[in-house]
DNA sequence: ACACACTTTCGAAACCCTTCGATGCTCTTG
DNA sequence: CAAGAGCATCGAAGGGTTTCGAAAGTGTGT
């Protein structure tokens, strides 16, 4: 089966290899966060929403250009990622930017 | 079918819509960088290749845990995406981490 | 030029994601 | 309390992603 190429060999190309700062859990939990940012549908509800510091599920639909159970879904995974709150008010939801969870986001972005 | 809800009724349950400032081809751009991070390998990738300044891919698929092609296939899709920058260097390939570029998608997440 | 080592590309399987119409649930209003 | 508006969930179609083994470049050294 090919001997594999990543072995401890005598003749490596790199004298030795960094200690590792991100474990795999803490990437997939980063990677759970972008993931829910990394949708053009979810990065414009998040930006118009923080423009207006609140925004009322109902204006999403027109506003998008989607239907009302895929900005649902959009809205569902952005809160469930802790990007957006949520809050029913009487027959409305309304939904905010969590801030700290962006800047955390954004802080965990600098790894050099 | 409902009639639909997204109309402009008189009774709207928002004053008036925000002027979005994100558009729609904005959010594509910004979501394209993000999906190439929005991956548990491929944020280690970054982050073991920000921690050394410069990484050679014969060490990744060890330090990864997964075969040398799916690493290449990461690897191709963070130099498209600008994240990485890669070079030839005889019979090896080295990488190293754009800053510039990752600098941009942080400054992109800024919104509120 | 030939053999060998490193890396990418190809082909395929399994899985996840976006999207919508239809349906169900919850809250307000008459 | 009944009717209706706002929103979430379900089920399904279509497309994309992750992953690997196998095979095809590409560069080094003998």
């Amino acid at each position: 089966m090919m001997g594999d190429m990543t072995s401890n060999d005598a003749a490596r190309c790199c004298p030795e290899l960094f200690g590792p700062s991100l474990s795999e859990e803490d990437a997939s939990d980063l990677a759970t966060a972008l993931k829910a940012l990394a949708d053009p549908v979810r990065l414009r509800l998040v930006n118009i929403i923080a423009a207006s510091g609140e925004g009322c599920a109902c204006d999403f639909p027109s506003a998008l250009d989607r239907s009302q159970p895929t900005v649902s879904h959009h809205l569902s995974i952005l809160v469930k990622a802790g990007i957006l709150g949520r809050e029913q008010r009487g027959k409305w939801a309304w939904f905010w930017v969590e801030n700290e969870r962006l800047e955390s986001v954004r802080a965990a972005l600098v790894m050099s």
